[in-house]
DNA sequence: CTTGTATTTAAGTATTTGCTTAAACATTAA
DNA sequence: TTAATGTTTAAGCAAATACTTAAATACAAG
């Protein structure tokens, strides 16, 4: 009967103690890999290191920026907007997109990255 | 002819500008989004932070914490040793995954969201 | 009111993802 | 050697993703 593993030289203690850690972050793991999942694109990471260095541009703009068809980019954006990640400012009939200021602390860490002086990652 | 937009009012100047700044930083943004990307997943994201609480855990123990089949966690950890986010140390017939030095300037600034004092997220 | 511009929405599609189950591999122990 | 344990690999599949093109919406200006 070759049950699924559970090892034999399994610290008990230690996974107990583990399953009650995950479930105390749970909820942050949550959020947390929802917004890294949304920044872990290429073209939308881009899209936020534009909005963050230009403080706010509008889909036409970074269609042509990113060489991108202007629904590509809208979908992009809607998704980054549901998550609360960026908003959106009416004038007249662009919209200009901006980071909100709700994921700072998400997001900061990731744009010191890209910073000129950062090369040296990885 | 409808030509699917560039602005009338667009700064062509900072849209060349922009064009070059992504140039520079383009591998840079691969590099990260593609981290992002593995972190930006629920149960990868607990998976590192694990290896990153316990310093090393093998595949069965991570299946008991996390309620999921072994193979489902070994093709998680594939991915994350594929990035190089974290690296392998057999003993015996387990295996122990632990966090790779390499990519600590992208992982660091996430396990600090999920520290206790940091509920203050989002 | 009609035309043009900026954007979004919708529908279709190819690719990727994350699981499942079954089988293979590797190491230890009997 | 044989059996059990810890792990990976492979094949299959449903769901999610990221685009495409075409159509809809919203606003501005003639």
């Amino acid at each position: 009967m070759t049950k699924t593993c559970i090892r034999v030289y399994a610290d008990e203690k230690q996974i107990k103690q583990c399953k009650q850690d995950i479930e105390k972050v749970g909820d942050a793991v949550n959020r947390i890999a929802r917004a890294l999942n949304l920044a872990g694109n290429e073209v939308r990471l881009k899209i936020l290191f534009l909005l963050d260095k230009e403080s706010k541009m509008c889909p036409c703009d970074l269609s042509d920026i990113l060489g991108m068809t202007v629904p590509a980019i809208s979908q992009h954006l809607r998704k980054l907007k549901d998550a609360g990640l960026v908003e959106t400012n009416k004038v007249g009939q662009t919209i200009f997109y901006s980071i909100s200021e709700s994921n700072n602390l998400i997001l900061n860490p990731i744009f010191k990255l890209l910073e000129p002086e950062n090369e040296s990652v990885l």
